[in-house]
DNA sequence: TGACTTAGGAAATGATCGTTCTCTATGTTG
DNA sequence: CAACATAGAGAACGATCATTTCCTAAGTCA
């Protein structure tokens, strides 16, 4: 809303409604958007329907339209949700492992039991929207390019700190090696939509000889 | 048609029109089949459009309807033509390589060239079908399993040539190396979709350390 | 308490989906 | 030439798509 002229203070702190104003929502935002990514993982962006979301979520078309905006919003609102998620969790995993190279490892087993089971066939949101990518607007276009970027730059990260440990020989060429990981992570993802990988262990092992 | 009992040969043979019969098509099969492929591979099966196919191929929906059925049909047949036609190509290409190690590197070089440049924006269909498996019909999913299998075996080969030329070390565990070299490239198209690869030469370099 | 503001729920909207139908055109076969 | 069979074109079909609208419910705030 846009005040031209008020006469008095309180006309305009009334025209900014605090957010306490009106029924409350009978719902958790956050667990409602939660059971809005299984929906996108499996059915990716076009296909995953209101109808989808309305039954995943419990909600109706209206409250999920006055949360969201649009459809464009779930799924925005998902997208975040499940690369923080993941994040986390690959995060607490890596905190036992000490030299970079152990990093690295934990993040080859990490996207390897991701890509296993149930949660393989569900799929990886990134992957799925990777495929869409084309179809999705700039700003989502944009948002998936800097998650990848943000993933390879993690990559980097560890590989740096490998060789200040010592544990990945000084001679490697950081980008590529990173450029090369990213790509088999996702392969990992995209494999496990059929299959479950084989051997973790042995998989883990022989990617590491790139950094050899 | 059936025919339960027939006095007559000819009465048979007419009840199993040859395919002259009839009004023939104005457009040629094949090249119809490959203007559907762009459309399945950037927008996917649920993506893909019947206006879209339309368009793509200039043909009406009821000689679309009449030539494949209906849109499954489409789709099965612009996938058999993919593969057919990306398998004659990287065929060709492998040509040129001696020893089994040069096949594989060859074939990471077809892969990193096809997630290049306009090609990789397009996408592969395979990768794209494989984000949609969970929701392709079982024939559909048995199709795509057995692509990969079949792409998975073709890297076994080489890894034996490879064995066999001493291209390859004796003790390589070969079904894990094809699996991790399977992942690597659809790995490579999935990311292609964003973002062109780096020095090719020097990503084939590093990956195929994998097999030292 | 009464004005205000937002949420919930369900029906309605127009667009688009895949598919079918109808009619005409164009070939082959006897 | 007549009978037959399929193709081409496009309108029409019901289903589903994302989105909006309308009304009631449930809070806050003065």
């Amino acid at each position: 809303m846009i005040v031209l002229y008020v006469g008095f203070m309180n006309n305009i702190v009334s025209s900014f409604p605090s957010p306490a104003m009106g029924r409350p929502r009978a719902f958790d935002m956050e667990t409602v958007i939660a059971r809005t990514v299984p929906v996108f993982r499996e059915y990716g962006y076009a296909g995953a329907s209101i109808d989808r979301l309305k039954t995943a979520t419990g909600l109706t078309a209206g409250s999920l339209y006055k949360a969201f905006t649009d459809k464009r919003g779930v799924f925005e609102a998902a997208f975040t949700h499940y690369v923080k998620q993941r994040r986390q969790d690959l995060a607490a995993r890596l905190l036992k492992a000490s030299t970079g190279r152990e990093r690295i490892a934990e993040s080859l087993r990490f996207y390897l039991e991701a890509a296993s089971g149930f949660e393989g066939r569900q799929g990886c949101l990134v992957l799925a929207s990777l495929i869409e990518a084309t179809t999705l607007d700039g700003a989502l276009h944009e948002r998936l390019s800097d998650t990848l970027a943000t993933n390879r730059a993690a990559l980097i990260t560890m590989l740096r700190e490998g060789l200040q440990d010592g544990s990945i020989r000084a001679e490697l060429p950081i980008e590529a090696s990173a450029d090369l990981l990213l790509s088999l992570l996702q392969g990992f993802r995209a494999v496990g939509k059929l299959h479950d990988p084989g051997d973790h262990d042995a998989l883990i092992g022989m990617s590491l000889k790139i950094l050899d």
